[in-house]
DNA sequence: TTTTTATTACGAATTAATTCGTAGAAAACT
DNA sequence: AGTTTTCTACGAATTAATTCGTAATAAAAA
């Protein structure tokens, strides 16, 4: 039994996926380039770096890919909010001792936030209450 | 100039500033013990490792400590709400593209949450809608 | 006083994540 | 056909974080 299949994403990869959840699958060129482009400072990834990171990904069961040309393509095999749900649970059991309410309250602290956006989640809080009957 | 005043605490290191927020300042025997009380499996961690990483804090102006005794006595320099915004910030971006409203309502929405809790909410955004008049 | 225990300092081993260089082969180009 | 480019595989270097072993010494216990 091989069981890594509950891994979190570690950052580099988690890059990875944003690519491929924003565009689809796609190639390990098309990937690198995307990652080089969100560039702040002078740092370039190199190809093979990339190259080498997916592929650790693909023993973890994070990506899958298509190798019948020679030109492989490569997809994602967690969605987004998956991969966030388990980097969430992690970070609030770290940083905010299990309190995910604590964790909502000073992400909400600081930060200026729009009448809709607040607006959704008042709806989200009033269909809990709603559900807590 | 030695410039790391604005470090993120690592997961290691979190762990010690925890019983250093929960206690007040300590030894690092006490600390230490605290450390392996929390232990989930067997994995014990030696006293000599939290020493070391505890010394390494005190060089990034995480720690400060006491050295009049022999046994030093260590205290925290950054307050608990101040380091987990830093790695708030942090994460909203790797994890969450930036939006802090998304990390709010998924946090919101796998979570049992009390009356008192989504009250306590509410009042926060009630106070954001009014400053923003 | 002698022995045992506890503490600090510090170098170094370990581990995980990231990065890259090189080799070999396929494809594209001239 | 010959050359250049592009791609994969893979070993290994690097980096950051963590862990630990050992030496020196102070304190406590016998």
């Amino acid at each position: 039994m091989s069981g890594f299949s509950y891994s979190r994403p570690t950052e580099g990869e988690l890059a990875i996926l944003q690519v491929l959840w924003l565009h689809g699958p796609g190639t390990v060129r098309f990937i690198n380039d995307e990652l080089n482009k969100e560039v702040s400072d002078g740092r370039e990834i190199g190809y093979t770096t990339t190259l080498k990171l997916m592929q650790l990904m693909l023993d973890k069961h994070l990506l899958a890919r298509d190798t019948s040309q020679r030109t492989h393509v490569y997809r994602a095999l967690i969605s987004e909010e998956e991969a966030r749900q388990r980097l969430l649970d992690k970070f609030v059991n770290t940083t905010f001792r299990g309190s995910a309410m604590d964790l909502v309250m000073q992400a909400l602290g600081n930060h200026e936030a729009s009448h809709e956006e607040l607006a959704a989640i008042k709806a989200l809080i009033q269909k809990m209450e709603d559900e807590q009957e």
